[in-house]
DNA sequence: CGCGCTAATGTGACCGCTCACATGCAGTGC
DNA sequence: GCACTGCATGTGAGCGGTCACATTAGCGCG
């Protein structure tokens, strides 16, 4: 009732409590040495002033800002979304607070410019969560005092990094294809900037390669329309595919729209397998094969890397993670044309 | 190459331009007496050393963080993810950033938590956006020094909010359904708890009523699960329901499901109403009719309109909007039972 | 030619906190 | 009984900026 609060500062506190200024600053940062007494007394003197410690003063003498950067792409889509959220809870726990910054990561300048903007706001460390290579390797070319975890970029050794073998998922969800007796598979790709779907893409080739088939590609961009505009116009019959890999769950939503708009059977005449699994592909019609990511896991582990190395922990080492493939009524033996 | 950045301060870079450390200030802030000549020296001495504003240092001073709260519940969902991410590119271009702190809105522990968390970071202005009505009237009860705007929150004269008329909304959608001659229509509405769930059923119970109709009403809980339970058990053809309104679309996609399993036809015999048009919405099976809701220039607006209000500008109103309905392919005439 | 005025720059205090160090006072050992 | 230790507390400096004000130079003008 009495004061603002954000008005007060150690020194009414002191006055008020009956102590010196330090007393009160021992008594934020809990220091032992101070009687049980003289805490409460300063405690009751912080709630009647309704006190609220001065953030900008502590960073400015300790030169700990308790800040995180997130540098991402978009943020709206399900897996980022997810990833963020469990990056800024598990921030927290340890006292930190997460800054994103979103950017456009086929944007040279908007990568820098959020990578200046992170490091003017003073953040510890960031984590960089793009599919794309590019912010990863700006980020740690740029920010060479402060940690940079990346999610979803190359590997690349003495770099901390969360990273997901795409390169196998893509291989084994495409190897399920070929295992039910498909012989001509396209591939819905993601954009081409994107190493995450280059790396799926590459996954696919090689894996058709290896079986001596013949990979198809088409050019997508991770999104509905995407799946949909291919698979409306894509000829099937003529080109005698019998199963579509998808980028990721989106275009292969979008696909399965285009299917019966045309009356194409899945999976009796077409399979098709996609990739995330959202929370919405085992409700699609029909509930859809995919490998599936664990987003929320991904970023809690990548906060938990920053956070190690910034608690001064040596032997932090990246991940390297396997996905799950969830079989579900998508994809079936191919048809015998 | 010389020194690492954040090591200097405006001392230094005076040192090296020849000028006292408040020309370098007022280099900084670009204030207009400064002779073009020397403004360039202090910025070749600020490049040399990687010069880097130390931002506690001008927050203590000025006492501005240029820093924004956003409270929100979860926003791994495709709404709040939509409009958390344009807050944040609305405040940036203002020159300010955005903190969010998840919590869960139906505990009071945590709204508290929150709130005290992000006025301990030192934000000027808090958006509160969350289904939930406690919120917003908890971060207005405790942050008296600070603008606050609500998105969703019941709304009170005086206060700064964005707001959907969902109960105009909820109402249309269900007067659609009684134009096509449905008579039983059931509601899966979201969790009690919910300020917009319960406008969005009060909007259809009312509805219902005008037409002289008996509401039904099934307790959901936004997400896809309950929509998929519910229209798994449910007795459509012992209660004669030929129609439900969906308290958002996710719920929708579930019911879908679960009418394909059980072999009930949409629209034909039975017709959905979904709520938001996710991205999502146009292709499902079938295409489902909903209430548009623009996630993104709602969060744009907000943000504007706590910019407006912290840039001194007295007449900020607040916003009440309404929403398009998209009207797909799964609602039609009601059947002959 | 000196007055006032403005543009460009400099000086020192201070924002609120923590740090290193100083002090006071009990308890301990010989 | 006295130096020695260790706990509880106090003192003053300084983190890196900005603010208010002081100072200087440059110029028009009566």
């Amino acid at each position: 009732m009495s004061a603002k609060p954000g008005k007060s500062n150690i020194y009414d506190v002191a006055k008020l409590a009956g102590v010196s200024h330090q007393t009160v600053s021992r008594v934020i940062n809990t220091h032992p040495s101070v009687r049980p007494e003289t805490r409460q007394r300063v405690l009751d003197a912080m709630a009647e002033l309704e006190f609220v410690p001065n953030q900008a003063a502590r960073t400015l003498v300790t030169s700990k800002t308790n800040l995180i950067g997130i540098l991402a792409a978009d943020t709206t889509l399900y897996g980022p979304a997810g990833g963020v959220n469990a990056m800024e809870i598990e921030a927290r726990r340890a006292g930190y607070a997460t800054l994103t910054c979103s950017i456009n990561p086929s944007s040279e300048a908007e990568i820098r410019g959020g990578i200046e903007r992170l490091r003017r706001l003073g953040v510890e460390g960031v984590i960089v969560i793009t599919t794309h290579n590019r912010p990863a390797i700006v980020a740690r070319e740029v920010l060479t005092d402060i940690p940079v975890v990346a999610i979803d970029a190359e590997y690349s050794p003495g770099e901390l990094s969360v990273d997901v073998d795409n390169l196998d998922a893509a291989s084994r969800a495409t190897q399920h294809l070929i295992s039910f007796g498909h012989r001509k598979i396209l591939h819905i790709t993601g954009p081409s900037a994107s190493f995450v779907a280059n790396q799926r893409r590459a996954g696919f080739v090689a894996t058709m390669r290896r079986n001596r088939l013949k990979p198809l590609i088409a050019q997508g961009d991770w999104s509905i329309e995407a799946g949909y505009n291919i698979g409306r116009d894509f000829d099937f019959d003529g080109s005698g595919v019998t199963a579509v890999f998808t980028a990721n769950d989106s275009v292969a939503l979008g696909l399965l729209k285009a299917c019966r708009e045309r009356s194409i059977a899945v999976p009796t005449r077409l399979s098709v397998v996609g990739f995330d699994d959202i929370p919405e592909a085992g409700y699609f019609d029909p509930p859809l094969t995919t490998m599936r990511q664990e987003f929320r896991a991904i970023g809690h582990e990548a906060m938990s890397m920053l956070l190690r190395t910034l608690a001064g922990e040596r032997e932090v080492e990246s991940e390297f993670l396997k996905l799950d493939f969830m079989v579900r009524e998508s994809t079936g033996p191919a048809p015998l044309l």
